[in-house]
DNA sequence: AATAAATTTTAGACTTGTCTAAAAAACATT
DNA sequence: AATGTTTTTTAGACAAGTCTAAAATTTATT
């Protein structure tokens, strides 16, 4: 059994090692976890004394079987949970995640199958992030950034790389949610903006919000 | 914003008052916690400090206004998940307690006023208690405990004084359950046992089990 | 290769919540 | 009223998790 903390931590390791392939630096982990380094590294301590991270003093940390395992169950409850807010108790995408970031660690098998069941076995969360299924099997579908869009390619719009309240309501604030279709018509070189087509309607859209949408192209 | 542990000790002296009067000993808290009276001294004085209980040195505890409505929020939270658990998650009455023992702690107030409305306002939990409304209300129904009916007395089942797994499977083994109609025939002066009428069947009760179900007369 | 800069670890301290053992106070009994 | 018993509080210790400041190590730059 793992405390919130441990289960944090792991979770953390478990994001940051799906982007970057290398042992997770201690820098990484405690910038993600708004903590200091030196908690980090404590931290780190009795998660390899506990087998569930690999760990050699100044080279990083990575997640074991073990490790991994347990992330993806507290992945998959954190996302299963953001479902529920939003279908069953009328939350909107940008409220969910505090809320699930404690439902998460609510220690229940059985809770969080028959979650799973009263929900009808959601494949993703309200931000278009894949659900581990109950054995730890993540579907990840094909999709691309925005901002990696040719001129008059087009797709539809199935997930956010930010989950920010800020960024999920200026979203809803220009009608973008996900399943729109979307179609880039124009790149400009000196700031990277785009002009898009959504709904028929034209807009223009900054390279940092392109950075944080993904479409799946059709 | 009070701690998971502080939460437990107000939750804790809010049920013993409710059956005392009294000012609340710290031995009885500790019991009820599963914890030791030194551990219980020095909460008690935290609590203090944060003006949720009234406490002299050797004279016990009693909840202030804000301890009563802050603790009487906790209890709201812990029985309408029972509820949720129950009606929306196929779990039995012996299972939902240290489930919502976990959930009660969630910091939501969105998320407890929509699960109220998905559950359609509920007045009791699964075990017959009240269900304190927004605004702290306690809707007590009046109720006897099955052990003060007379012989040929009568009423329906409301609720249980022990949530123990134990208890309650073996009501359930016995057909025993909320809303049933039951009538007291014999009554043994010997061991305060009952003979009780249910379904047409008739059944033998020990005291014990007498003292823990509650019954509304009719 | 030497030095400077950044990262990581260690050392020591603090908070929360718990415990055991001992002291103090309250309660019971003669 | 004095004595013994029970309850409650205090004192001191410990584990988890965090922090700051300092030391060790690695990485970058001349
Ligand atoms: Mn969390
Ligand atoms: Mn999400
Ligand atoms: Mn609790
Ligand atoms: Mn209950």
């Amino acid at each position: 059994m793992f405390s919130q903390a441990e289960e944090n931590y792991l979770k953390a390791i478990y994001h940051l090692e799906s982007d970057s392939k290398e042992g997770i630096s201690t820098n990484a982990i405690a910038k993600s976890l708004a903590t200091k380094a030196s908690s980090v590294s404590d931290m780190i301590k009795k998660l390899s004394d506990k087998e569930v991270v690999l760990y050699k003093k100044y080279k990083g940390v990575t997640l074991t079987e073990l490790g991994e395992k347990t992330a993806t169950n507290i992945v998959r409850k954190h996302r299963l949970w953001e479902v529920f807010l939003v279908e069953k108790l009328n939350f909107s995408w940008d409220e969910v995640h505090d809320v699930a970031e404690q439902l998460e660690h609510i220690k229940s098998q059985k809770l969080i199958n028959q979650l799973d069941a009263l929900l009808g076995f959601p494949t993703h969360d309200p931000h278009g992030d894949p659900i581990p299924d109950k054995d730890g099997f993540v579907n990840a579908i094909d999709k691309s950034l925005l901002s990696t869009l040719n001129v008059d390619e087009a797709g539809v719009c199935v997930g956010v790389n930010d989950s920010s309240s800020d960024f999920l309501q200026f979203l809803d604030k220009k009608g973008i949610t996900l399943g729109k279709r979307i179609k880039v018509t124009e790149k400009e070189d000196f700031d990277d903006s785009l002009s898009i087509l959504i709904d028929d309607k034209k807009l223009s859209i900054s390279n940092k919000i392109a950075n944080n949408l993904y479409i799946k192209k059709s």
